[in-house]
DNA sequence: GGCCCACGGGAAAACTCTTTCCTAGCCTAG
DNA sequence: CTAGGCTAGGAAAGAGTTTTCCCGTGGGCC
């Protein structure tokens, strides 16, 4: 109790019992002791406030407790709510939970992938839309099979194609879905804000936008498909940008939530009301975002549920050869942010 | 690089030198080596992908390289801005940050320290407001000492009275000063919606607007102040509670900005304005929560810089023996949600 | 030329556990 | 009554590093 530690060696010495009894009794190995010996043992370490050390346990056992999380910006609503899943998981499991942080940069990220393989961590779930650049998803892919062979177990959220177990949604279904619905409403034109070209989740929800377009015989006007960051201030950035140049678009379509809500702000600051002026829809469903006003239309994903069962892919299941794939849909949801045109 | 490991044994071997000699050039430690060995070694490990095995240092160094940081609840973005600043700092540092959440719970807070005591975690940071429970409060002091007494350091954000370096807003002082605002806007009856009546900082908040309150004259009708859970569904539940017996207030202070966010979400299912009807401010000024409208009259606080700040007094600065703390003034920020009383 | 010291290298101990292997004792079956 | 098997305990061998301690060489100084 007084300072520093104390060892597993000076609570068998306490108990006057070996180093290997007192191991046995206090991790409950499968070889049995004796009731007498047990009690001794607890006592003295209870006595002594012994706590193993983490690090001797790893080592010995050659497996940790340990498991990441890597995501591009722990602030982002839609990576904390992601996060709040997993964590859920791994803390019931009694497993430590890792958080790295990307910035979206895939060196960083190969970077605190080597940590945790150097860490011998359990597993890693991987958040964030994949980018569309071969080489830097191979080199992610060969990131990905050193830790499997060391015996590590990765899950992916949003983004398919990896070797590694994935929880994605169905961005594709769910983007048309909400086209068909903005369409109902009567929509005809529509603006884009895209996000970058190179992410895959962008991608996919811009295609399924579209497809659901041409299959309505409607047309999206090169101009009105507008490419930025897939943040609050690129979506900010990109709204001003398309009203620079004009549009005829009576609904814009954002292809996440972030990047709608930044869409609101630049039309709120160019005078123009959503959604008298222009609709506004985005994709997500971020649960902080819920009470802007109006209320945004989107389509909702269970962001906590993605990441508890990212979680339980990579710690409950076997290792399996062949990745799993949990695609969850999406649902439409119809707010104000999104009405009927009114030219 | 076929599987598993490769050990710095089988670097040496290859390198045709000792382990010792192997471990002073990959670590770099205080003793030269001679560019010759130097080369071999470094080409060794590339060659066979050498990784060193964290559990092995933090065993032999007796000293880890993780972090911890406990949170109430990663979702709520008033945790995961702090957040962001601590992984800020900590991955500039190449350090390893352990994500725990507590949920809130004394218990869980404490099972959490253990275990970041067990990995020898270098330092940890504990955010989220002290309950005036005097019980909990020993025991985690206690926690803290342990942490402490076997070399690891404690920084808190917003929980001043603990063993340990703390940055702090001035809750008494923003509150107070954005009370004074609001009268100048002409207010004169206020209510308030309080949080949790055990939170420390919640009652700071309280006490502040209070005393500012009285110092203009002003009484605080007991009705007025209505008690409930810190977060957004709290403050939509207690402003149903506060407007279901009636007010005559003319202004609605939350003690933060989530609290706020419910509240205007329920007046705003009430039928009510903000603030034509009622004026809402809150406190913290939560970026996520910056695009709502009207936009939230507020109380400023850096978040991201206190998590920071946080990280950097755990990490870079000597132990010392009476805990410093930082004092961070919040920021009175008047935007639309609030405007003079028309009644 | 001898003495001392600095330097670079390696052997081995240390770090704290887990787990294998060995042994003594007891029980049972033949 | 003894061989064989089972049990509970302990000694010791790892696990992969870091670091201490020791040794030989070479250089500087008188």
């Amino acid at each position: 109790m007084e300072s520093g530690y104390v060892t597993l060696e000076q609570v068998a010495e306490h108990a006057g019992v070996s180093l290997a009894t007192a191991s046995r009794v206090i991790n409950g190995s499968t070889r049995q002791v004796s009731q007498r010996l047990r009690d001794k043992v607890t006592a003295s370490a209870r006595e002594l406030g012994y706590l193993a050390n983490a690090s001797a346990q790893t080592l010995a056992r050659n497996s940790s407790s340990l498991v990441g999380l890597l995501v591009h910006d722990i602030s982002d609503p839609y990576f904390s709510s992601i996060a709040a899943g997993v964590t859920r998981h791994t803390e019931e499991q009694g497993l430590v939970l890792v958080l790295g942080t990307t910035g979206r940069s895939a060196q960083q990220e190969g970077r605190i992938l080597a940590t945790l393989r150097a860490h011998r961590a359990r597993a890693v779930v991987l958040v964030g839309s994949r980018s569309t650049d071969e080489e830097s998803n191979r080199r992610l892919s060969e990131e990905i099979r050193m830790f499997r062979r060391q015996g590590g177990q990765v899950a992916c959220v949003s983004q398919e194609g990896l070797p590694a177990d994935t929880v994605t949604p169905d961005n594709h279904t769910g983007a048309a879905e909400l086209a068909r619905r903005l369409i109902a409403q009567g929509h005809r034109e529509f603006a884009i804000l895209a996000g970058p070209t190179d992410l895959q989740t962008a991608r996919e929800r811009l295609d399924g936008f579209h497809s659901a377009l041409s299959g309505a015989g409607l047309e999206l006007a090169h101009h009105n498909v507008v490419h930025g960051a897939f943040t609050r201030d690129g979506g900010y950035e990109s709204t001003r940008r398309l009203m620079a140049v004009g549009t005829d678009a009576t609904c814009l379509f954002a292809v996440n939530d972030v990047m709608a809500t930044g869409a609101m702000a630049a039309l709120r600051d160019l005078g123009l009301r959503v959604p008298a002026d222009l609709s506004v829809a985005g994709f997500d469903d971020i649960p902080t975002l819920r009470d802007l006003t109006p209320a945004l239309t989107t389509v909702r994903l269970p962001l906590e549920e993605m990441g508890e069962r990212a979680a339980m892919l990579a710690l409950d299941g076997e290792p399996e050869d062949r990745p799993r794939v949990i695609t969850v849909r999406g649902e439409v949801v119809e707010r104000e942010s999104t009405a009927p045109p009114t030219r």
